[in-house]
DNA sequence: GCAATAGTGTCTATAAGACAATATCTT
DNA sequence: AAGATATTGTCTTATAGACACTATTGC
């Protein structure tokens, strides 16, 4: 036993960590949000080369060591200084504190940067209205783009002709982003993290068809969720006005306490995408 | 504020983390089988420190800059390497062909490796029955090890008195490929993965009760296989024994066309998950 | 008033699950 | 022969979706 320790505190001395070969690793996030009843992503352009002038998901390298940070942490970061959107500190009130943060997938061919080997983490943030971005850090400018301007194909290409490039293999990153998003509002109430702190049923409607792209039918979708146990919780309270083109106010209600819709709400027409 | 945003911008441009903040990535893999109608996971003991003499997933560094290779590639590598298990040359035929292979998670907490900060891209298999595997590479010793043996909890750590302790954060890492092993079964064909090419249906049901851990009714799972679009197609055939303690023979399947179950099979009994 | 919308009621087709029945195998 | 199992049948209940209806709002 004491053989191994010293064993162990040997090993640590002598190790050099370039010895392994190091690469980078970067994060990047995909922050969706939705806008005039479109869903939209948030990107930058770059200001330096690789791909300068190109649009790209915000991100870019985690602290290794020196200030080393977490993985999530990065990608808050990230997102803060590119954006100029701010999370508060721990407990604060940020425009960055509502939004929900979970990890997507790693991306790493060989080559998809032309410097050097990186190792990408990308992040899923499904975020409220937020105020339009202000540029930092290597951006030369950010903004929320709509997802249907950027020409995606089902393969995670961009259609020719798009005007918005997207850098690296980003086009790739955002449509995994955005599968993963429809499939997320089916089976947990995730989509309430779209919307504010007290919404209608209607608005968190409009959130399903514009993450799904596909119009849902208002009466089954509003029965549906107040049959989902813990989805929505009753506020009490009723819309001051009902924002659309006529109708009763509608009722309001926050988000309820369940992780997992069950029964799921199942997006229809999905057939071409079994086989 | 501004010249925050600057220096920032002046940091970044310098910076080079091959220099100054040196980050390796490992791949690890949870490697998952049915022996004996359990479920096991591929372990390996480690033979140099840290956790020397620990249990851990199999895994290694990826290879960055010399003989680059991809992040999956460099699972199978490290499979193979360290459990004698080879993967054939492309289109080959060696026991680790047959292999569903997909990405789980990214796990990079500052200190989950004592040595330096690695972060870790973790790759979940689903193998069918496979050769006991012999210790290589890194490996004093390698073997499938019950997963009930391991005394996860809910919240991926080990019981007290588990024999075999697991190294770094791998009880986690473990913990979450089990839990996206149980709801991959639910809606895609992947429980076929378990199974030789040709299976009958108690097999197939024998994979989901050995994920699961829960007891299904053999006469709803029946149906309920064979009503599901493209899950397994007949092949006419009948088995030649029935493997347990008598009754009809069961027929014989593969696996059919479809990527994904519609209507999933939904595992019974998930209340506690939900809120 | 008119058009649009919120919310509810009703009906039908589908799916899940409990239970039963029968034929076929092992021991 | 006894016990276990594969497979099919039947019935009940839960759910999804189509459609209709009423009441309430903006214009």
């Amino acid at each position: 036993m004491t053989g191994d320790r010293r064993d162990e505190r040997e090993f640590l001395a002598d190790y050099d960590p370039r010895d392994y070969d190091p690469v980078s690793v970067t994060v990047d996030v995909v922050a969706l949000t939705i806008r005039d009843e479109v869903l939209h992503v948030l990107l930058v352009r770059r200001a330096h080369p690789p791909f300068a002038g190109m649009w790209a998901l915000p991100g870019g390298f985690v602290r290794g060591v020196r200030d080393a940070e977490g993985l999530p942490e990065a990608a808050v970061r990230e997102l803060a200084e590119e954006t100029g959107l701010s999370a508060g500190p721990t407990g604060g009130n940020g425009p960055l504190d509502r939004v929900h943060l979970e990890q997507l997938a790693t991306y790493g061919a060989p080559g998809r940067d032309p410097r050097m080997r990186v190792i990408s983490v990308a992040y899923l943030a499904f975020a409220p209205e937020l105020p339009d971005p202000e540029a930092g850090g290597d951006a030369a400018e950010a903004a929320w783009a709509p997802v249907g301007s950027l020409g995606l194909t089902g393969t995670g290409e961009q259609r020719p002709g798009t005007t918005r490039r997207l850098a690296f293999d980003h086009s790739r990153i955002l449509a995994d982003g955005l599968e993963r998003a429809r499939a997320k509002l089916e089976y947990t109430p995730l989509a309430t993290a779209f919307c504010a702190p007290e919404f209608t049923i209607p608005e968190l409607r409009a959130v399903y068809e514009a993450v799904w792209g596909e119009e849902l039918h208002a009466g089954n979708f509003h029965r549906k969720v107040l049959s989902v146990p813990g989805f929505v919780e009753s506020t009490g309270a009723t819309a001051e006005r009902t924002g659309r083109r006529g109708g009763p106010r509608p009722r309001l209600y926050r988000a309820g306490d369940a992780r997992l819709l069950h029964p799921a709400l199942l997006r229809p027409s999905r057939e071409e995408e079994i086989r």
